[in-house]
DNA sequence: TACTGTTTTAAACGTATGTTTGAAACGCTT
DNA sequence: AAGCGTTTCAAACATACGTTTAAAACAGTA
């Protein structure tokens, strides 16, 4: 028969307690009994933690990759290799509104992870991350960078960032700002809707005059 | 006599450690040893590991809070109460700049913790540091609201967040994103450079048009 | 049904952690 | 020098962790 759902429960609680609070504060027993299946199942099925968290992390980055490489793919075939920075940017937000979602699984899950590989590593993770997706991180910077022409790679390199932190960060807190928002502002925003309100906010930083050219200009 | 040093010690080693590693993957022996003193001192001065950790933050955070309350103090009175955008953010980085280094404290641990604080929410730290700084906070972000006009007030709420985001994952993952600027472009730009990179190009993003305004554009 | 390979289970292992303890060492006043 | 409060120290404590083990339960095949 095909292979029982232990593996799958593990990786769907291990996911979003990931996310929740980080690799080194969520203990196995803690996974294994959200799962509910027996602790010793971590290291029969996956050898170990750290294979647990590459694990999850394979499984849910692997479809975003192959999807937006695909839609890459299309595009370029179109033959419309030079695109605005606001429509890659949407490009994005459309692969990841993509990304179907599992039990107790939502946007929010994927981009706290996706930070945590960055500001929690210790280098293990980061590592791999870049050795495997690195590829199509490149070819979509390789996008960006000829959409937004006159920036001097180095600060586009940290712009990447800067957007990626944006992108990150929000998501991660989601839950909690949408929660102020209505609070303070009485207006509830679908979080798809919030997403889209980055594009302009992120494709005007990325244009932005470079940081040496505007400290010069405000001296004078 | 004073106090012996043995606290200041601490501290020290405690900062630097938790800022390289987190808080979970630092041991007391490991802080105790660094700062060569018994592993017992630290319940001894600081009765746990929690305290220690809020301890590390009050020393450093108390004298930038103060000296960016008393800045505004200044400009308040000097009554320029309206400020360009980038004059906000460039004062931030400015206050960022001037704290002492002490032994082995550079600007990247201070980035780095400031980063821990808001990514590792988890927990009773970011309630504690939101209660004791959320007064300069919100003085602050008046200032930047202002700064900012023509956007409805919802976008610009999220706009903050989206700034407050590309800061603190930058901060976080610095260290991170560093190693790979310079593997990837083989130029090791300083910390307190990539901190000025973010200036024009958050005040860009703040000023951007309306994200509606630009969809509507778009579909024209 | 008996056999075989796979999966699950309860229990234990070894290690590392934060914390506590009680005695020793120290610094200061008298 | 004697006394006293503070600080240091080596050692132990209790707990939690990741991992391993060996037996039991299971599923499919002959």
């Amino acid at each position: 028969m095909a292979q029982s759902d232990t593996v799958k429960r593990i990786l769907d609680a291990a996911e979003q307690l990931f996310a929740e609070k980080g690799f080194a504060e969520t203990s196995l027993r803690l996974i294994t009994s959200k799962a509910g299946v027996n602790l010793a199942a971590v290291n029969y099925h996956f050898g170990s933690k750290k294979a647990l968290i590459q694990a999850v992390f394979v499984r849910f980055l692997d479809p975003f990759v192959s999807s937006l490489e695909r839609e890459l793919d299309q595009r370029e075939q179109r033959g419309d290799s030079a695109q605005s920075l606001e429509t890659l940017l949407e490009m994005l937000v459309d692969q990841a509104l993509a990304v179907k979602p599992r039990s107790g699984n939502d946007l929010a899950t994927f981009m706290r992870l996706l930070g945590l590989a960055f500001s929690q590593s210790q280098g293990h993770l980061r590592k791999y991350l870049s050795e495997v997706y690195g590829k199509v991180f490149q070819r979509y910077m390789g996008l960006v960078v000829g959409a937004v022409p006159g920036i001097p790679p180095q600060e586009l390199f940290w712009r990447v960032h800067f957007m990626l932190g944006s992108a990150a960060f929000t998501m991660s807190s989601m839950k909690a700002l949408r929660a102020i928002a209505e609070a303070e502002l009485g207006e509830p925003r679908p979080v798809d809707s919030v997403l889209r309100l980055m594009v302009p906010f992120l494709a005007a930083g990325m244009r932005a005059d470079s940081a040496v050219a505007a400290q010069q200009a405000e001296a004078v």
